[in-house]
DNA sequence: ATGTCGCCTCATAGGCGA
């Protein structure tokens, strides 16, 4: 089975990038963030054999999943604060694995109103992911996590150093997500591996010199983990026409 | 500071979020 995560930026300027990649890889489930739009149009996948649902916001964010599989809806919002509208979280039912489509905050500029938006965002997730845990249910927890966990995920930490996907404290709270006892799907295979990025900047011909960022994750369950096969981040999509700024990342779960 | 996208509107230029 193969569970895969994209942020497409715009749902609407990437319809054909998703069909081709569908076509290409076949995956069972597909999360998609940064859908941008209202509307999420599922026709378009149904045409393909996918089942679809999305939870939408105008101009933002916005999250979907595409399933060939019967999907069934948990939860359309991250518990904790009943006045948070935006459209970051997505908890369904597939083949009796619980699948987690997030959209975490990004949190930029460190300091401001967003940045503490993130973390309260990442507490909030941390509390699920604990009570997730406790049950019996094989959890996948999947998208753009915005947090660049260690030096090794981006190519001058340096260069990160402000940015809100680096600070210790977005970082810290990754760390506790993995000490509840998921698995980093990427890394636990790769643990070396340097150079791997989910994500490029548009400018300075980023995605040419590989000048980019770790920030896209699938994090496993134990029980999931042990049927963990491959995890591979397929750069392919990034260099096409009119891309977008992330690459697509799977798993082949047995 | 800047670079580049995609979206929206007090809309064909500029602001916002990334």
């Amino acid at each position: 089975m193969i569970v895969a995560t994209w942020n497409i930026n715009s749902i609407n300027a990437r319809a054909q990038h998703v069909k081709e990649w569908l076509n290409a890889v076949n995956p069972d489930v597909l999360l998609l963030q940064e859908l941008k739009a209202s509307e999420f149009p599922s026709l378009v996948f149904r045409e393909f054999g996918y089942e679809s649902v999305a939870v939408t916001q105008k101009a933002y964010n916005g999250v979907a999943i595409l399933s060939r599989r019967p999907i069934e809806v948990v939860s359309t919002a991250l518990a904790g604060d009943d006045a948070d509208e935006h459209a970051r979280f997505l908890e369904a039912m597939i083949d009796g694995m619980r699948v987690v489509n997030i959209y975490l905050p990004n949190g930029n500029p460190v300091g401001s109103e967003k940045f503490i938006y993130k973390i309260t965002w990442m507490n909030r997730l941390l509390k699920q992911m604990q009570s997730w845990i406790a049950g019996s249910t094989p959890t996948l927890v999947a998208g753009d996590y915005n947090v660049i966990p260690e030096d090794i995920d981006c190519h001058k930490p340096s260069s990160w150093m402000h940015d809100a996907l680096f600070q210790p404290e977005p970082r810290a709270l990754y760390r506790a997500y993995l000490e509840l006892g998921y698995i980093d799907a990427f890394r636990s295979l790769h643990p070396d591996e340097k150079g791997q990025f989910t994500f490029w900047d548009y400018f300075r011909k980023a995605f040419d010199y590989n000048r980019g960022i770790r920030i896209d994750h699938i994090l496993l369950s134990p029980s999931l983990g042990a049927r963990l096969e491959r995890c591979e981040i397929d750069r392919s999509p990034r260099g096409k026409e009119k891309p977008s700024d992330h690459a697509p990342i799977f798993v082949k779960l047995s």
